[in-house]
RNA sequence: CGGGGUGUAGCGCAGCUUGGUUAGCGCGUCUGACUGGGGGUCAGAAGGUCGGAGGUUCGAAUCCUCUCACCCCGACCA
């Protein structure tokens, strides 16, 4: 018996897209949504049967979410490709040696997820897999001649959360695109350099095709300094991370990276009043100290107390007292670059023994205690203002506090006080960048994220080459990471209304859906099927809704689900010479007629 | 990890304080009829070890102990 095959060209510059009908497949919408359900894109893409919750931040992706992440994933790969990079898979198994290579496995802590085989051999499912890749590397590549090299994958992540939540958007096992670059050298071709500003055009490209407006901000930088690091952020009123943003330069960072423009700033004026002790019990916030004073939070000094680690010999300070004003946040990583030491936050216990009134410290505590560096913010070093701050004395505050009159001669001694940016940015600030500008808030997504890493890899894992004058050198490395499931939720929480989902064109699980009012008519289900056909024919992927339901409930379907172009047959479209054509994104409605002929056009039209 | 809370039908919930027929309601599901362009109406039906274990009691969804799972707030987070 012979058997014949239908031919199809090899290469094709068309593809045929898929056509698939409402009742074969899985789309378990329903009218309701989990009660633990918050944001928009957790309720839609559950309410639209696209994901079901099946543990703390673990989910199934139904077919509708896996035609979707599939888009996502081969926008992806289009676009890492076209930059010259290769795609390829590593185990999601990490054996835990790889990890003490670098000490991941203690940097991670928590946030890995273990496993023991039978042999009681440990392995980590991988969050991430810079070991897998050097290790794989230092063994393939001996010469600066095979480099640069980029090498990415798409697959399932695995990191233990402390707190999953938010559906999709912060899940224990989500799906990732982690690429890796690898060059000799930081500058020039083939650098690192060359290689990240390939990748951040790349991304430019891979989130506007998804149809997402984003912003690029400078996060904070690796151990190479500079902008090395860029995080795209999906603008979204809902997204966990704060972004500041100037709008006159550009500049955009996030909250722990954002600088703040010049501000003027002296110790010196007159005092305006006398210094005055207040009984404050119970009060060690800021909060409640301003209720009972009656002032205002930005009259207050904050004084936060950190602890100095590492190699604290001679006269070093031990102690780094960042001073804010009462209604600003301190930046440890701010304190620490103005310290320029590491840095940790001081233990309650460790500091009260130590002689701080914790709750209670006031910038005067360098007069009686030793070893105290005071890193003061502009904002908090006005010597014109009456500050109120703690009395240095458990249950007191102190009211009229002058700096130039209330701190001796160390206020002037650089050893003791200086004065840098140690606080969060926030809205109204000046910009860094443009003078005059002020910063203005807004929210993100983070759906990617690329940075510099340098050597710390390659040296920790003797990953090294010989270059031109034979000699070893460690090679230096990028990393570039996107939350494709991530970005999936991103699209909702960006587009959507009351109604439903309103995808992208460009990430749409399918293009077009064609709603039959009456699936039994045989002239009406014969046309639908002509016209998948001939959307099929020119690429475009069609779903049509065959289901034996009430018009209600099909059309309440179809703008939950969101796919971008609705096409209804029914006897009153026919009648008024047609098939009704309706766009979602302009809402929720009745659409035009359009005769039967002029249809796949109409669509193919609509969706560029 | 700290604080708060919830587990009862596929989903959303009531019942628990004060133990006592056969554990209810809405949505969904199935059957039939009427309907037929925005989750329709009527009639009927199926579906539960009340998260699990132990205890108190003549009797436990309800009280007690332990345990598991999940959620929210906070801290944490390439």
């Amino acid at each position: 018996m012979t058997r014949t095959t239908e031919k199809r060209p090899v290469l094709t510059n068309v593809r045929r897209g898929d056509v698939q009908r409402w009742t074969r497949t899985l789309i378990p919408t329903t009218r309701e949504a989990p009660a633990d359900a918050e944001l928009p894109s957790h309720i839609l893409l559950t309410r639209a049967g696209f994901i079901r919750r099946v543990g703390a931040g673990i989910y199934d992706y139904l077919p509708l979410a896996w035609r979707s992440l599939t888009r996502i994933s081969q926008i992806v790969r289009e676009e890492m490709n076209a930059a010259g990079a290769s795609e390829m898979l590593m185990p999601a198994l990490t054996p835990i040696e790889l990890l003490r290579e670098t000490g991941r496995d203690v940097e991670y802590g928590d946030l890995l997820f273990t496993v023991t085989d039978r042999h009681g051999r440990v392995a980590a499912l991988g969050p991430t897999h810079e070991e897998i890749l050097t290790e794989l590397m230092r063994g393939s590549i001996t010469s600066y001649k095979q480099l640069p090299l980029n090498l990415y994958q798409i697959q399932t992540k695995f990191r233990d959360e402390f707190r999953p939540r938010a559906g999709l958007l912060r899940c224990r096992e989500f799906i990732m695109k982690d690429a890796y670059s690898f060059s000799l050298d930081i500058e020039g071709p083939g650098g690192l350099n060359e290689q990240y500003d390939a990748m951040y055009r790349a991304y430019d490209k891979i989130f506007a095709r998804c149809g997402l407006d984003f912003t690029v901000v400078e996060a904070q930088s690796g151990p190479i300094g500079g902008s090395a690091s860029h995080e795209f952020m999906v603008n979204a009123p809902s997204g966990e991370d704060r972004i500041l943003r100037c709008p006159e330069s550009g500049y955009a960072a996030n909250v722990e990276k954002c600088e703040i423009g010049e501000r003027p700033w002296s110790f010196q004026g007159e005092p305006a009043g006398a210094l005055e002790n207040v009984h404050t019990p119970n009060m060690p916030g800021i909060a409640a100290v301003v209720g009972a004073l009656g002032i205002m939070p930005a009259q207050m000094l904050k004084t936060v107390v950190f602890e100095a680690i590492g190699n604290a010999e001679g006269d070093a300070p031990q102690w780094i007292l960042a001073v804010v004003r009462g209604d600003h946040d301190v930046n440890e990583g701010k304190v620490r670059d103005a310290a320029g030491v590491s840095i940790v936050l001081a233990d309650e216990k460790e500091a009260k023994a130590a002689g701080f009134a914790i709750g209670y410290v006031s910038p005067r505590v360098i007069e009686s205690m030793a070893g105290c560096l005071l890193v003061v913010d502009p904002d908090a070093a006005q010597g014109g203002v009456a500050w109120a701050t703690g009395a240095d004395e458990f249950s007191y505050h102190v009211k009229g506090f002058n700096w130039s009159r209330d701190l001796g001669q160390k206020l002037t001694d650089p050893r003791y006080v200086k004065v840098a940016d140690v606080r969060n940015a926030r809205a109204g600030d000046p910009s860094p960048r443009a003078r005059g500008a002020r910063l203005v808030e807004q929210r993100g997504i983070e759906v990617g994220h690329i940075f510099k890493l340098g050597t710390k890899y390659s040296e920790a894992m003797g990953f090294t080459v010989l270059d031109k004058d034979q000699k070893r050198r460690a090679v230096t490395m990028g990393c570039y990471g996107i939350g494709i499931s991530r970005t999936l939720a991103a699209c909702v929480e960006m587009s959507h209304d009351d109604a439903g989902i309103i995808w992208p064109a460009a990430v749409a699980p399918y293009h077009v859906l064609i709603t039959l009012m009456k699936p039994d008519i045989a002239e009406h289900a014969e046309l639908a099927g002509r016209l998948a056909d001939e959307l099929s024919a020119a690429g475009v992927d069609v779903l049509i809704d065959d289901r034996k339901e009430r018009p209600g409930v099909k059309f309440k379907d179809a703008d939950l689900i969101g796919i971008p172009i609705r096409l209804t047959i029914g006897e009153k479209s026919l009648q008024a010479g047609g098939v009704e054509f309706a766009i979602r994104r302009e809402g929720t409605r009745k659409g035009e007629i359009v005769a039967v002929e002029a249809v796949p056009q109409h669509c193919l039209d609509r969706l560029t």
